[in-house]
DNA sequence: TACTTTTTAGCAAAAGTTTTTCTTAGGTAC
DNA sequence: GTACCTAAGAAAAACTTTTGCTAAAAAGTA
């Protein structure tokens, strides 16, 4: 398909144009050596005259480069965090002429192997960034590395993972916030946890864990209940949470999803919020300001992550050097209304 | 990039293993006539045997097709509803071997033009989707006619749209959700609004007119406040149906986000849910759910209807012919707690 | 049997770039 | 005057597939 009726202009033409050879356009348009600035000028305006856009296709079947990576994920629990990170991605990709290529993947592991072998082989991405499970899989780790296929990971749980990564601070993040709840007052914290699949959840409930012990408050397993990010298991862990012979004060969900469950259940209840319970989140969706009351939560800056983890996945690219760079970002605390101070707090 | 360290196999390759021309064997990949029976399974053994697949960029530059088709979308209100056009979209994509590029989109119309102009030139892409709004930009639609590239969209607002579509039946739905309303009792029925580009906003308000003539319920002006999609919008909305002299019973948002605006800004009012004012929206999203009293709203089938139009898309890349086919489909009333006979009827 | 038509299959060119190899001219350093 | 570097070009190979043309084989017809 060509833009506009005419035949595109080929590298030809714009060798022609500016009088040089083409392997200088060549030179010229992939940024390399041995060019005169002069020389340099004079095919750029060229280039910029004719309105030439190399060819793709001949390109990625020339030089083994698509231009375009990939990003996999699997079935997003808040498909708002995805969001952020498309946004993201897509930024850094358009600032370098990237396409941007989307493969949701599925477990069991031995289907997620053939899945993305398979999209391998059909896009040739010069690159993968994997979001969020997807990172602990082994097998795939290994296939992309056998293939020879530079990837990048968005908050692996891996501490040294195999290759370039960016993190969010979710120890950190997990005990600024429940440091918060503790400060408001707070002794009986009920935490329910992510699933055990996600590197979240162990950082999130270490946080929880760590705040604790740094306030002297004794670690009661009673208190903590397992979810999987979903706002059912959050309304589960919250029923059973609520129903203890002496329940929490206040119950922080590791994502916000969760904790809507919880705020779901207190209302199913009749409780008063947050009067008679605080509830807490992860992540500040679009879903914690909708809730009522607006959820206090605790907010990671997904898309300049993605951003991030885009650029230097590019890098490496360039390179071809797996150099396993990395960054970290901080979360921010946003209190809402879902938490106050204990009733018995108040009361003294 | 290779799968597996050793070089791929090519249609040479295959030729020789099946002893047959590398004509032949395109031919068969490409499931053209005049070969015969024997031959054809010769070959197919042969690839089989290599494990050959054909490479997508010498593919795309000798014959003019890339294989993919692209996504454009703009700045969605609610990413939920991205995710189930993307669930569908790829499903369909992945049944015919197709790889889907993603690509948001920004207004103004200009640099959309130009965004989309570079898409194209860049990717290649044989079709592509054009989710809400986008469908309702002239320039947008010319520039694809005018560049020869197969489009389809999900839910123009445009009755007789230039190219296939899908739809989904907006003015029933509202009738149905109004008419449920009514049925509750209620004869003051706030209506909310969405943005004018968006077709589903016509659609939506008509059904709700023509729902209030049916049953003779004066139209009054006032009732009726203009949003944008988003929370923000439905609060303020909800701020002024409900400040009226005589407020509403019942607030009909014309999507869900509006609509947990509306609840929000209840809740502040200390406004008893649903007792004292029904509430519904449209489109039930995950939020519906997780609201408290949960959302009465309207479902659509996104992921079928998703799927459906990549379907008829690649009907027309095929055929090369803009046969403009069109597919509808039927919301689903569903009916949760927020939404009840008003006071007053309930002390009648 | 001889002629025409259809089916099957192959050859070679084309698609637009990158990559490689070799060459040349001019400049700089010692 | 030799050695080395930089800038640039020429020409051809490579990447893999599609496609237009042609030829051979098979089938049909008179």
């Amino acid at each position: 398909m060509n833009i506009l009726n005419n035949k595109k202009p080929t590298i030809t033409d714009v060798a022609k144009k500016a009088g040089v050879s083409i392997k200088t356009v060549s030179r010229v348009v992939n940024k390399e050596a041995n060019v005169s600035d002069g020389t340099r000028e004079k095919v750029q305006t060229a280039i910029d005259l004719l309105n030439y856009q190399p060819n793709i296709s001949a390109r990625q079947l020339a030089g083994n480069r698509s231009f375009s990576i990939g990003l996999l994920y699997e079935n997003p629990h808040e498909f708002n965090y995805m969001k952020g990170v498309l946004d993201g991605v897509f930024d850094a990709c358009t600032k370098d002429g990237y396409s941007l290529l989307l493969r949701p993947c599925h477990f069991p592991v031995t289907a997620l192997v053939n899945e993305v072998t398979q999209f391998l082989q059909q896009t040739q991405v010069d690159g993968v960034i994997l979001t969020a499970p997807l990172g602990d899989v082994p097998e795939l780790l290994d296939l992309l590395q056998l293939n020879n296929t530079p990837f990048a990971q968005i908050s692996p749980s891996d501490e040294s993972p195999r290759s370039t990564w960016v993190s969010s601070n979710d120890l950190g993040a997990s005990e600024m916030l429940t440091d918060y709840i503790v400060s408001l007052g707070h002794r009986r914290i009920g935490f329910i946890k992510g699933p055990p699949n996600h590197s979240a959840t162990n950082f999130r409930y270490q946080g929880y864990r760590n705040c604790l012990k740094q306030h002297g408050i004794a670690f009661e397993k009673t208190l903590v209940k397992s979810g999987s990010f979903d706002f059912e298991s959050g309304q589960k862990a919250a029923r059973k949470l609520l129903s203890l012979p002496t329940p929490p004060t206040a119950i922080i969900a590791s994502n916000d999803d969760m904790a809507s469950g919880v705020i779901q259940v207190a209302h199913e209840l009749g409780m008063a919020l947050p009067g008679q319970l605080s509830v807490a989140g992860f992540d500040d969706t679009p879903l914690a300001s909708r809730l009522w009351p607006q959820l206090t939560t605790v907010k990671q800056p997904i898309s300049e992550m993605a951003s991030a983890v885009t650029g230097l996945l590019m890098n490496d690219i360039r390179d071809k050097s797996p150099n396993a760079q990395h960054r970290s970002f901080e979360f921010e605390l946003v209190v809402r209304d879902s938490t106050l101070p204990p009733e018995a707090f108040i009361k003294d």
